[in-house]
Formats: C-alpha cells, sequence, structure tokens
DNA sequence: TATTTTCGGTTAACGATGTTAACTTTACAG
DNA sequence: CTGTAAAGTTAACATCGTTAACCGAAAATA
C-alpha cells in the first residue's frame, strides 16, 4: 500500500501535521490513520496507545524548544542578557507553537498519561538552561538555589503563556506590554531579595 | 422518583460530587445521571450541554475563591500584608481544591466550550482583587498598570500551580519553599522596577 | 366533566471515540 | 513445498455526548 519505509514514521508525520493543522482535541486514531492510509489498529502495532504516540510528538516539541534556547545560549555571552533572551524565547516558543505547548505542558493534568520518567529528562534539559543561566550570573551560590529559582521563573513563563492561549488575559491590555512585563519581572528574579 | 425538590439542583450536587472524588476526566453525563437516579437525557432539561453543566461548576469555583480572597482582605489593613495574604490564598486555593481550579483555569485551550463571557465577570472580580491590592500600595499610578501588574503576578501564581498540579515541579524541590519562593516573588512585584 | 395541552421524564438510537481479539496476507527460512 | 513469523485488516466492544421520538400524568381549557 505504498509504504516506502516505516509505516511508524508516516504516522508520527501525519500525526504531528493532524495536531498543527487542528489541534489536539481533533486528532483522532481514526483520522490519523485515514491521513496516512492504513487502518487504526495499524497505529496499535508501533504505539502503545494514543498517549504514547502524543509522548513522542512531546519528545520532538522538548527537542525544538531546546534546540531554540540553546541557540539563545550560544548568542548572548552576557549573563543578565542570556538569560533575558532565554526568557523571551521560551515566551517565544509558547506563543507561536500553541499546539506544541499545549501537549508538552498544558494537558496533563488528568487527560494524559504520565509522561514517562525516562522521557523527563529531555524535559529536564529545558530547566536546566535556565537554572545555568542563573548560576551564571550568581556566582558563588549553591546549585540547589539556582534550580529553584528556575522553577519559579519557569512558573511565572509559563503561566502567562497558559493564560494568554487560554485568552483569559483582559483584551485590553496588550499583549506586547504583557510579554514586556513579564520578562522583566523575570529578569528581576535574578537579583537575590532577601536581605 | 423521589425527586424531593428541583433536578437540576440534585444534577449540580452530583456532579461536583463526582468532579471532587474522581476528577474532570472521569465524570461523565451517565455517571452524574446514575448518581443521581435519573436518565442521562435528564440532564439535558437543565442544561444545554455537559459544558454549560461545568460552567455552573466554574461559576461555584469562582465564588468559593472570590469569598476566600475577600476574607483575606477584611482581615489585613496593611497593604503590603495584605497583597502577601492575598498570593498566598491564592496559592493555597489552587493547591487545596485541584478539581475546581482544573475546570476553572486548566482545561479550557480547547476542549471544553469558551466560558461564557456574561460568566467572565465572576471570574473578573477574582483579578481585581489583586489589582486593587496593587494599586492600594501605589498611590498615584494609573489604574491599567495595577491590572496589568496584577496579570503579572496572577501568571506566576497560577503557573505555579498548574506546573505542581501537573507534578511537573522537581520532586528533590520542598514543596514549602518552592511555595515561598512564589510568595517572595509575587511581593517582590509591587516594587515598581523601572528606574 | 371531557378534552386538550403542557410539563417532566424515559427509551432507543446515532455517530464518534480508544482499544482489543481474531483473522488474513505476505515474506522468508528450512 | 512447508512452516513460521511479521505486517496489516476486519469486526467488534465499551464508552462517550447528544438527539428524536415517545409516554404518562397533571393542569388548563372547553
Amino acid at each position: 500500500m505504498a509504504r516506502n519505509g516505516d509505516l511508524r514514521r508516516q504516522i508520527l508525520e501525519q500525526a504531528r501535521s493532524l495536531l498543527l493543522a487542528e489541534g489536539y482535541a481533533q486528532v483522532s486514531m481514526r483520522k490519523i490513520a485515514n491521513a496516512v492510509g492504513c487502518t487504526p489498529t495499524s497505529i496499535y502495532l508501533y504505539f502503545d496507545s494514543k498517549d504514547s504516540l502524543f509522548h513522542s510528538l512531546i519528545e520532538e516539541g522538548m527537542t525544538r524548544l531546546y534546540e531554540q534556547l540553546e541557540t539563545v545560549v550560544s548568542m548572548y555571552a552576557d549573563p543578565g542578557d542570556r538569560f533575558r533572551r532565554l526568557c523571551r524565547g521560551y515566551l517565544e516558543f509558547g506563543l507561536e507553537n500553541p499546539e506544541f505547548y499545549e501537549i508538552m505542558f498544558l494537558l496533563h493534568p488528568e487527560q494524559m498519561m504520565r509522561y514517562p520518567t525516562e522521557k523527563y529528562r529531555k524535559a529536564r534539559r529545558n530547566l536546566q538552561i535556565f537554572a545555568d543561566a542563573i548560576a551564571d550570573s550568581r556566582p558563588g551560590e549553591p546549585n540547589s538555589d539556582a534550580i529553584l529559582s528556575a522553577t519559579v521563573v519557569w512558573s511565572l513563563l509559563h503561566g502567562a503563556i497558559s493564560l494568554h492561549l487560554a485568552k483569559r488575559v483582559d483584551t485590553n491590555l496588550s499583549t506586547p506590554s504583557f510579554i514586556e512585563q513579564v520578562v522583566e519581572h523575570s529578569v528581576q528574579m535574578l537579583q537575590p531579595h532577601n536581605p
């Protein structure tokens, strides 16, 4: 059936393309199968479940994000600059890839199987980038503090993206100035605040 | 059929109880009907859809949150204190009522009908509480700045709750110290940072 | 009082979902 | 040739939200 090469790859391709075109909620096993030209059950030859199929896409998203952030790191040497650009980069990624961001960070609570522990490492790398940037601009500080701070910054960035994608940010607020404020506050978190 | 009083109320009761007991993903129209002792179709006599049923629960959640925040406001007069307690209160609400928080803020992206505009006012009140608290501690500032700042603070709080509920916060980090940091940074946002 | 309307609810069904068991077809090894 | 394993399909299950058609009793009308 014109299955030039592995079916598994075609499934992932079409799943991604459907995800980007219609969003997670609209992607069904049958639609994917239709797009590929096989039966829904064939997908189960290569993936345990719909969730594990999407775990692969999440992994891809994590890698995309990682590469985007790594590019930023390589472009800015000054710790302050670098950190600011990292924040901006994360926000951009979320706002410009809403479908990827959704499956990566937005729909886990209960509706999707827990992201398997082994794959967490790819997700964790992205947090580590922030932690490293923070550590760079706070020499001599314990490492755990950097991870903690990175998680707090991540919370702010993630919250901003979440609210924006869910269209819960007041429409009277201009998006650029909202983003700007978020970045500024993120940068401000670099300064230690406990006197 | 022992329908003492309105069926509508019983439906809402059982829906809430199922939500709290099993989480949104596990609540189906049939389960609700079973719990009430009616047929699934009867629910449609009182609600347009599953979404609109849950919109009522969201409204209830918004009111709960509002009352919790209003209590805080009434208890702390000092603007700084008040604001800190508000942040803590919001975090507590999210962490202690995960199922309510989920339907209120976590699953809108695509999987639930847009929250109707008329009901937004109840949601908006909660943001306004934060904006007012900010305005109180920054006298003479334009009002729109307070809303913007409140939204940024909200992003941080919401992000922290989201990540925590999704179990994405590093398990090596102690929850209390994470929460503490989030609160501290929220408070720090009170200070204007543009020199 | 007799008849019609309306209210509150049910039965049965539709189309869609993720997933599984059982069957077929194809390719290749002995 | 024959046997086996891989790759894929057909048919079905259970569940989901939702709708159309129907039913009984109460209320309103005549």
